[in-house]
DNA sequence: AAGGAGGACGTCC
DNA sequence: GGACGTCCTCCTT
C-alpha cells in the first residue's frame, strides 16, 4: 500500500496550508501525525477542504522518490490529450480522496463506539473530552496530558486556538489540536451533507451505522464486544490485538497492557490492567462466550460463536 | 516474571 | 441479578 496523507486542516475555517499538520496512514498502522512544514520527504496527497460544491479537494504533491509508495496514477507514458489526461487524473484523485475521507470517518466511527462518545465534539462533556484526550494520547503515543484539559467541555476545546492548545501542552498541543480539527470537520461534513448533495463512498453508511449503533446511544458495552470492535480495525489496533484464525474466532492479545489501558479508558477505570481484564475474560468461560483454544497458548483466546 | 484458573466480595446499573 | 472490578491464592509456562 502507498502512503496517504490527509490534512488535519479540513475545517472550512482553515483554508490556509501554511501550518498544516498531517495525518499519515501507515502501512498496517493507525493514522500517524506528521508535520508537513518540517517534513523532509514530500507528501503524496493533502486532502484539504474548499468551499466549492465538492467540498473536499485533493492536493497532489511532488511525486515521491519511491514511486511504489505513492498511489498516483502515472499517465505520462500514455498518448492522451491534455484534457483527457486531466480528466483521468481528476477521477483517480477523486477515488483516492473518497477513500481517504471514508477511512477517516470510519476511524472516527470506531473511536465513538469504543469510547461511547458522540462524533460531534461540540456535544462532549468534560468526561467525554478526557476520554478523547486519553485516546488521542494512545493513538499518537503522546505523553500524558489529560490533566491539562480537565474540566473543559467539547464547546470549550472547540473554541480554543492552536496556541491555546500549545499553552496547555507544549509537546502535544498541536497534535491534539490537529486531531480535534479532523473530528470537527467530520461533524461539519455530516451536518452539511443532505440527500441532494454529492456523497463520497461510505460516508452515509458510516454515519448511519454510527447513529444506529447501540454503544453510541448510552448502552454499556461488554468486554467481548469491545474486543471484537478492536479486532475489526486491524489497521488501528492490530498492534494490540489480532485474529489468528478469524473463521474460528481465535485471536491473540499482542499487547496486554495496551488492550487493558484501552478498556480502562472505555470504562473510566484508570486502574485497569491485564490481570483484571483477563479475569473478566475468564468469567466468559462459564457463559460460553469465550474459551481457550484447544491448543492453549498464552494470550490467545477463542470466541465460542464466531460470526 | 508473566500469564492462567478460579474463589470471594464489592460496586454499579 | 448481571457484568464486571478488585484482590487473592495457587498453578503453569
Amino acid at each position: 500500500m502507498g502512503t496517504l496523507e490527509s490534512s488535519s486542516a479540513l475545517h472550512p475555517s482553515r483554508n490556509s496550508l501554511s501550518s498544516l499538520t498531517l495525518l499519515e496512514k501507515q502501512d498496517g498502522g493507525a493514522w500517524e501525525l506528521a508535520d508537513s512544514s518540517g517534513a523532509a520527504e514530500p507528501s503524496c496527497y493533502d486532502v484539504v477542504y474548499s468551499e466549492d460544491p465538492h467540498g473536499w479537494l485533493l492536493r497532489a504533491a511532488p511525486p515521491s522518490k519511491e514511486p511504489d509508495q505513492c498511489p498516483v496514477i502515472d499517465s505520462q507514458g500514455l498518448c492522451l490529450s491534455p484534457e483527457l489526461d486531466c480528466q483521468i487524473e481528476e477521477r483517480s484523485l477523486e477515488q483516492v480522496q473518497s477513500l481517504v475521507v471514508g477511512e477517516v470517518l470510519k476511524d472516527i466511527e470506531t473511536a465513538c463506539k469504543l469510547l461511547n462518545i458522540t462524533p460531534d465534539p461540540m456535544d462532549w462533556n468534560p468526561g467525554n473530552v478526557q476520554k478523547w484526550v486519553l485516546w488521542t494520547e494512545h493513538l499518537y503515543r503522546l505523553p500524558q496530558v489529560g490533566k491539562f484539559f480537565q474540566d473543559l467541555s467539547g464547546k470549550d476545546i472547540c473554541a480554543m486556538t492552536e496556541d491555546e492548545f500549545r499553552q496547555r501542552s507544549l509537546l502535544s498541543g498541536d497534535v491534539l489540536y490537529a486531531h480535534l480539527d479532523i473530528w470537527k470537520s467530520a461533524a461539519w461534513m455530516k451536518e452539511r451533507t443532505s440527500p441532494g448533495d454529492i456523497k463520497y463512498n461510505g460516508i452515509d453508511e458510516v454515519w448511519a451505522s454510527t447513529e444506529a449503533d447501540s454503544s453510541c446511544s448510552g448502552q454499556p458495552i461488554h468486554l467481548w464486544q469491545f474486543l471484537k470492535e478492536l479486532l475489526l480495525k486491524p489497521h488501528s489496533y492490530g498492534r494490540c490485538i489480532r485474529w489468528l484464525n478469524k473463521e474460528k474466532g481465535i485471536f491473540k492479545i499482542e499487547d496486554s497492557a495496551q488492550v487493558a489501558r484501552l478498556w480502562g479508558i472505555r470504562k473510566n477505570r484508570p486502574a485497569m490492567n491485564y490481570d483484571k481484564l483477563s479475569r473478566s475474560i475468564r468469567q466468559y468461560y462459564k457463559k460460553g462466550i469465550i474459551r481457550k483454544p484447544d491448543v492453549s497458548q498464552r494470550l490467545v483466546y477463542q470466541f465460542v460463536h464466531p460470526v
